[in-house]
DNA sequence: GATGCATAATATCAGTCCGATATATAAATG
DNA sequence: CATTTATATATCGGACTGATATTATGCATC
């Protein structure tokens, strides 16, 4: 992030709470201990800015090393993409649970991705423009995916609803 | 898992590495101290099966305890559902990136999908019947999500290529 | 005028998670 | 005959993260 200009932790985590959200959450235990390492490894160097009442402000500067190091990095052929869902966790044992259970979780899930849709059309309104494409494939994989989860989650719920009625009847 | 009857260490591995792959991985390093701890707690009880040349088959029961527990656990109204994305992260980038090194990655990624459509199909064709609606519903989320990245990859990896050819090109 | 909440800003830490590694044998494959 | 795959368990260092702490301003609400 550093490479598309100077920023401090707290700016960096208003990008992973827009923009990465949806692929890379990152929160201020992560980002100031990485920072702290790669300006111990010269990959970045900072920049401490006085101001009254708040902390100093840390600005954060990718180095010419640092970038050396950012384009060795991106030669890594096969990057992973992996997924951890206690929602999907959860449906597998649905037949356990009760149905108003089931429908709050699933409701839940349809809010999340109602609130990342938005996300993804405000971003859109605001910065799109000034973006290099790789940002807008990105983008658009975030969109993509979330129209088809919540398509799926509306079109199949049923299956889900059907066997805890079951057992409810059953009971 | 083991609400479904007895299981070792070992057979959970490979259910977490075909059904539960797509949105819960686990390796071994997470399941054995998992069952450890659930042991210690009363939540599952274990029986040595010694063998030749092996080591002995721990097999773990659910107890009444653990059932109880599982379904205070299915309560939680809100469960999470993360992704963590190097390739999306890298994606971000591609105009630092080789041409040839963005066709690498895209098609790393694509593999990996068509390793998951495989397995789908597999399991579809074995063991469906067998299971509640929630595995069918859990089974056809990641079918659905597949093939949705799978078909926006092909429509818009121009969005990537365009870019770090205009910069090859003005190098 | 006070109370509370959001924003700005940094920092730490305990607990969890996980990839890599170790060990031992049998069976299948080339 | 050699190598890889499958059976089976186990540990550990390092990374990651959610919760918590600190301090001050500004803005809305009661």
């Amino acid at each position: 992030m550093l490479n598309d200009g100077k920023a401090s932790g707290y700016d960096l985590k208003k990008q992973f709470e827009s923009s990465f959200a949806h692929f890379f959450a990152a929160g201020f235990g992560s980002i100031y201990p990485a920072l702290s390492s790669l300006a111990e490894q010269g990959l970045v160097s900072c920049q401490e800015i006085p101001q009254q009442g708040k902390p100093d402000r840390k600005v954060y500067e990718i180095t010419a090393e640092g970038r050396r190091y950012l384009l060795k990095a991106l030669e890594n052929p096969a990057p992973c993409h992996k997924v951890r869902s206690e929602f999907l966790a959860m449906m597998c044992f649905a037949h356990l649970m009760q149905p108003e259970s089931v429908e709050t979780v699933l409701n839940s899930r349809l809010d999340d991705i109602e609130r990342f849709k938005k996300m993804f059309a405000d971003i859109e309104a605001n910065c799109m423009h000034e973006w290099p494409g790789g940002m807008k494939f990105v983008l658009g994989f975030g969109k993509a995916v979330s129209a088809a989860m919540e398509k799926y989650i509306c079109e199949n719920r049923y299956l889900l609803l059907e066997e805890t009625q079951k057992q409810s009847a059953s009971a």
